[in-house]
DNA sequence: ACTATCTATAGTGATATAGTAGAGTATACA
DNA sequence: TGTATACTCTACTATATCACTATAGATAGT
């Protein structure tokens, strides 16, 4: 699995809506703004997001993106998914490669496979409502240390 | 991670010369035929495995390369870790992500450093001796079966 | 000397990444 | 009804990485 920029905005950009789910819509430009991400581009982002599933938009005056979903009900690993496609270590795993001719007998494979397992285990195990927790509890802890 | 043709072709280097690991030098040609590898890119594989101390090679006619430690003595997590520079999900675990700014209050950062660490427990408790055996029993089970 | 081998470095086409740019559509509200 | 403010959609581009390709040279055995 690689992550990148792209995934990563669209996890900050879900992490975020999530910590405004009681509060309505949110912009593309408040968005964008906080996250430091290029207007354009996290325009791309929320649109896969929306198609995927994971946020709802409201257009005209008042309009701005909100989540579909309850943050507990979506795991980061369902948003690296729809962004990258896949998990996988190496195309084999899934299909497509051309190196692996001899998949069958390929002693490699059942290590990628397990790679590929261990990494699901992890990221279809975190909530955003758990990343709300946490980012709150990272707040508490920094007030009470100034 | 991500598996390249580059680190794909290295472990099959590898495991082709553990296979020969009593049988002398085995020959840049006879390596890229055997694994339908090109022979100038394979070169260059083969320099950086030798530059990683993983293969020793001799020069002249009677040339070729061999395994410089034992099978049992070399991870596969050592060889990706030689090609692919390393085995993060996300540049920053590491270093040098831009997207990285806040890095000391990212909340994702823990489960890239679990993914990164699950990834090193199984790449990194393969050893190729391991794979020689289960190339043979593979290819005992084959002969039974025909 | 000759030839089979390894060594080293430069170049190249294809694809993916991380954006930019700009025209178009919908909605609230004055 | 007009217009400001939002979202939507498509096309383009610069840079980097990947997977080679090409070529000139060094070394060792016969
Ligand atoms: S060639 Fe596909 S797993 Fe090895
Ligand atoms: S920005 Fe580096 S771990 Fe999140």
């Amino acid at each position: 699995m690689k992550i990148t920029y792209k995934s990563d905005y669209a996890l900050k950009t879900i992490l975020d809506l999530a910590l405004n789910y009681h509060n309505g819509v949110v912009t593309l430009h408040d968005l964008a703004k906080r996250l430091d991400i290029p207007v354009n581009f996290l325009e791309q982002i929320l649109i896969a997001l929306k198609n995927g599933g994971f946020v709802k938009s409201r257009r005209g005056k008042t309009g701005g993106y909100l989540l579909a979903r309850h943050p507990s009900q979506i795991k980061i690993g369902e948003v690296i998914r729809l962004i990258e496609g896949s998990i996988d270590p190496i195309a084999c795993v899934h299909r497509g490669y051309k190196g692996c001719r001899d998949l069958y007998k390929c002693v490699f494979r059942e290590v990628w496979q397990g790679v590929e397992s261990a990494t699901s285990n992890i990221i279809d195990n975190v909530t955003f409502e758990d990343l709300v927790n946490k980012t709150r509890l990272a707040k508490e802890s920094l007030m009470y240390s100034i």
